[in-house]
DNA sequence: TTTATAGTAACATTCGAAGTTACATGAGTC
DNA sequence: GACTCATGTAACTTCGAATGTTACTATAAA
């Protein structure tokens, strides 16, 4: 458990709460992501702070829709999530005057800020409505395969 | 200790070595890096591997520089060290089946493949004598500065 | 009152990066 | 040849982050 899905696992959960917009339990959507009910409520708790989705406590509750899915970017997510590093790779603690270090810091910092830029962009480009419109495709485009393969 | 700070540490010990071409030994150079030499062999076996340094055992021995640095990009240390994970962030596993997961990453893994491809492109763009060069202004730069201060 | 739900703190697990110890190997020096 | 200085490397330790788990509280509906 190395790198951070949180990301990849909270979408996965949205889109399931697109394509059907009832009520979902921590327990159930824990299922759906192959995990624990505690580890679904601790990925919505910063979507919930950012009025992405609401939850309802005692019977008949959990986990809804709070918005509409053609407005939130992935980029909206991600900071929902409280931004986590996206990059693996760092620059080593400058030693105070050491120029090497300096200049290699400096050097490195400018891609990295580069590339981190880059993945902020297309996240933003991204909207939850249109990975839900590509799912849709999925499912059609598989629906279709099984027939040919019943039919074949 | 958690984001990967390989390649800025090699380099800075390439870059010492750049500057000043005599043998240097594991201790010499975990100094200057302010760790211990086992991590210095570690991170140099790579780079010799690849021809980039030579070691010496014994009595005189150390490392020393067996490439050209107008020669070498970041992009080839970075090799050399193995190709570490770039990215902090990744897709969950896919639960067989699951259009919404298939979806979101290749929605992710297109992103992430752009930011990725972007840190390599600028790594093979930046060459150690460049980095070379880059330190001597910050020194000749530090220099003058230092002058201003003593004269002012 | 019971049951179903979220909220949350505390703890456990797992993993990878980095640091450390211990010892083997090889190359000069005396 | 014995000694010393170096790298080579396996094995272990430490540390932090992501994730998973347990246990409990609070709340709402039946």
């Amino acid at each position: 458990m190395s790198r951070d899905s949180k990301l990849s696992g909270v979408l996965h959960l949205l889109l399931h709460m697109v394509q059907d917009r009832a009520p979902k339990t921590s327990e159930t959507l824990a299922k759906a992501m192959d995990t624990n009910p505690v580890v679904v409520r601790r990925l919505m708790a910063g979507l919930r702070d950012h009025n992405l989705v609401r939850s309802e406590k005692g019977h008949g509750g959990g986990w809804t829709l709070a918005c509409d899915p053609a407005n939130v970017t992935l980029r909206d997510v991600y900071d929902a999530l409280g931004q986590p590093a996206l990059l693996a790779i760092a620059n080593r603690n400058e030693r105070a005057g050491c120029m090497v270090e300096a200049s290699v810091n400096t050097a490195l910092s400018k891609s990295f800020a580069e590339a981190q830029a880059i993945l902020l962009v297309r996240f933003g480009e991204l909207t939850l409505a249109m990975l839900s419109a590509d799912i849709q495709k999925r499912l059609k485009q598989r629906g279709r395969l099984t027939k040919v393969k019943v039919h074949g």
